[in-house]
DNA sequence: AGTTTGTCTATAGAATAAGTAGACAAATAA
DNA sequence: TTATTTGTCTACTTATTCTATAGACAAACT
């Protein structure tokens, strides 16, 4: 399951892409606007500022905007950056690789065959889709047809 | 992630298909094994029998074995027994849907859209591997090289 | 100097995961 | 019938992670 957490910055990050133009936005607006619990998101905020998508200036003006182009974001980084490792058993992630704690070999390991399946299909999605590609999404189900 | 419950679980189910032939199966040597905790597997086993995938019988000569063909158990399922949803939001489940807390609009959500993809990527290799399937990978492996 | 807005540290409460203990019940065997 | 073996049930405990909140602090601007 993808935490709160996550699907809090993914909201935050998909809203800012859509703020994209107007400049800096504040912690508050995103939080009423997404629902999202202000103190809660102010910590995931932080969170992605140290990892480079977001940028942010203090006092009367200020705000978050996103630190690069919505087209170089991708959703699976997104969740690597708050949840950690999309793959569901450690030995089969690329980025967080961990060897299982009773496994005896890892080479004949069956759940760890269909596993990896499953995480790499996964990342395939996860790695080409950006939060560009969502943002058109919702433009093109807000247009009012012709 | 999955959980260790729903591994153990796999394992168990792994070694009784294993060792479906040989007729019943002690807790304590599926737990030696496949180092399991006694105890925590006892729990699942009863857990899985409730479901359906297994029998049993106490006293002597007692034990636990599958109750279907490993051909009709599917991973997929054995994850959902223990884990619950294959989707890592609710709103994306097809068995265990539930509405997202914070969600407006369920139609226009973004990350539904990605989560649902990701959903059915897993569902599709899941759904469609079975015990039998991982069974005949770890025969093949384990054979010698002619 | 005062106001606005983000930052940092600490903590708390709830839920879930993981594991343990011990009495109990059924099947078999002596 | 009694003893032994093996699964079952109930109740805890412990640890970890998730979710969230409070409040002092720091920078930017007016």
């Amino acid at each position: 399951m993808l935490s709160k957490k996550a699907k809090y910055a993914l909201k935050a990050l998909l809203y800012l892409t859509k703020k994209a133009d107007n400049g800096l936005v504040l912690i508050s607006e995103i939080a009423t606007q997404e629902r999202i619990p202000r103190k809660f998101l102010e910590a995931i905020l932080v969170d992605l500022k140290t990892q480079g998508v977001l940028q942010s200036t203090r006092g009367k003006n200020g705000g978050y905007t996103l630190a690069k182009n919505p087209s170089q974001i991708s959703i699976g980084n997104i969740i690597r950056m708050i949840d950690g490792p999309l793959a569901a058993i450690p030995c089969v992630s690329h980025l967080y690789y961990r060897k299982c704690d009773e496994c005896l070999d890892e080479e004949t390991c069956e759940i760890r065959l269909v596993m990896k399946k499953v995480r790499d299909a996964t990342a395939a999605i996860l790695d080409t889709t950006y939060l560009s590609d969502l943002q058109k999404i919702t433009v093109l189900l807000n247009e009012d047809p012709v």
